[in-house]
DNA sequence: CGAGGTTTGTCACCAGAGTTACAATTTCGA
DNA sequence: TCGAAATTGTAACTCTGGTGACAAACCTCG
């Protein structure tokens, strides 16, 4: 199958283009474009605005952002199927999100000029592109609340939980970049994982984790 | 001045309408509605499913999001001008975001089916939805990258910097809420406040913050 | 197959935030 | 005006999670 068919198939099941027929699909992947990137590659090269719709159709990639003292925080893992919506009009300023390729990847990139010639036919694409950003509002606000609310432990769980039921219970990353998600130390996460592990939630192998059981990790993020 | 002044001046000012004349605005006033509601009221009773738009005229609310467990986490709090945008079309679940004044408020809601109407005639209204609905996300994402980035104190100021630059310098909250959001106890919050008065940052008040000094906290934040 | 880099598992130490409790101050309503 | 409720300021103690350092297991590329 080729990557465009592949590109196809995942904006027809993802939820914010519900509503829309193939056409819109087929106008999404006329004006956009297919690219090739290999493990760490920016999403975004230097002079291309990236503003507009980002769909991430194999490999994998970190979501980063900037947070005060020029620090960049990761805080997200995206594989296929996930689609990013952003856009630098509005209060300019740094890129919101950047993305970085932990895997060779291919990406379906529609640059917000090709949504305005899409909107020239068809202005109910913005009505999708609002959908998107709202899926991620509602992401992000997942992941601000566990920050905020939750203790370490539960905060972990829950994340884990997150990332099995959205990307598949088979998460490579490493715990690191886990541990760097969370806002905690490796040590802590590898110690927490351990006993998870033990409690057969999940199995651990050399920079991937093995999600067991779903409904015991919500139940310790509950807890 | 009347509220629907009130309100047509802020949205005039905001940054999502940009680009949109005053027919659109006028739209949104018409197909839209004035609600007042008192200290404590919740802004969407019940049946109301609150899907669309909320600006803040007058008042304040905070925003409250749904983390694990059934806990509701208090994440934010919005003065006039601030608009929120929600649906809860896409996922389901509970609602997303919940408003709770903290002071006798009044509000523009407009509906979704107020903005399908909208739509029929001027379907860059969904364009104006997205830009919203984006600037919530940018929000978002800073407080989430806060929590998991920064340490206690660096939070606190990077917050009350944020808070002062949207708002005002004059903050009305007392220090168990803000406590609150950062995900802090009231006691750190309430040393780290008397630190940031002896350097001359801020004027404490009762249940009030006075913000002198945005760019001694952000120096702090970013430390 | 072997070297080098990466990832994981473990230790002792300690800074820093949470907890509990209480007094002082301010606000608001009766 | 007075009293109750809310808010702020302060203390001693506890304990979780961070730090730095290191060994073992694992991958990858020459």
């Amino acid at each position: 199958m080729s990557h465009r068919e592949r590109a196809a198939e995942l904006l027809t099941r993802s939820v914010w283009l519900q509503g829309h027929g193939p056409p819109m699909i087929e106008a999404l992947l006329t004006q956009g474009r297919i690219v090739h990137l290999p493990t760490g590659a920016w999403a975004q090269s230097e002079g291309d605005e990236q503003t507009g719709i980002t769909l991430v159709v194999e490999g994998a990639v970190q979501m980063m952002c900037a947070a005060p003292g020029g620090r960049e925080v990761l805080f997200g893992q995206a594989g296929p199927g996930v689609a990013l919506g952003q856009t630098l009009r509005f209060g300019g300023g740094p890129r919101l999100v950047t993305l970085i390729c932990v895997e060779p990847s291919v990406l379906l990139v529609v640059p917000d000029h090709a949504l305005t010639r899409i909107a020239a036919e068809r202005p109910e694409v913005w009505q999708a592109v609002a959908a998107l950003v709202y899926l991620q509002l509602r992401g992000a606000l997942m992941i601000a609340a566990e920050a905020v609310a939750l203790p370490p432990r539960q905060r972990l769980a829950a994340r884990l939980d997150m990332m099995a039921r959205t990307g598949g219970p088979s998460l490579r990353m490493n715990q690191q970049a886990l541990a760097e998600m969370l806002g905690l130390s490796r040590k802590t996460v590898n110690v927490y994982l351990l006993g998870f592990q033990r409690a057969g939630l999940l199995t651990l192998g050399y920079g991937q984790i093995e999600v067991c059981d779903t409904a015991g990790l919500r139940r310790v993020a509950e807890s």
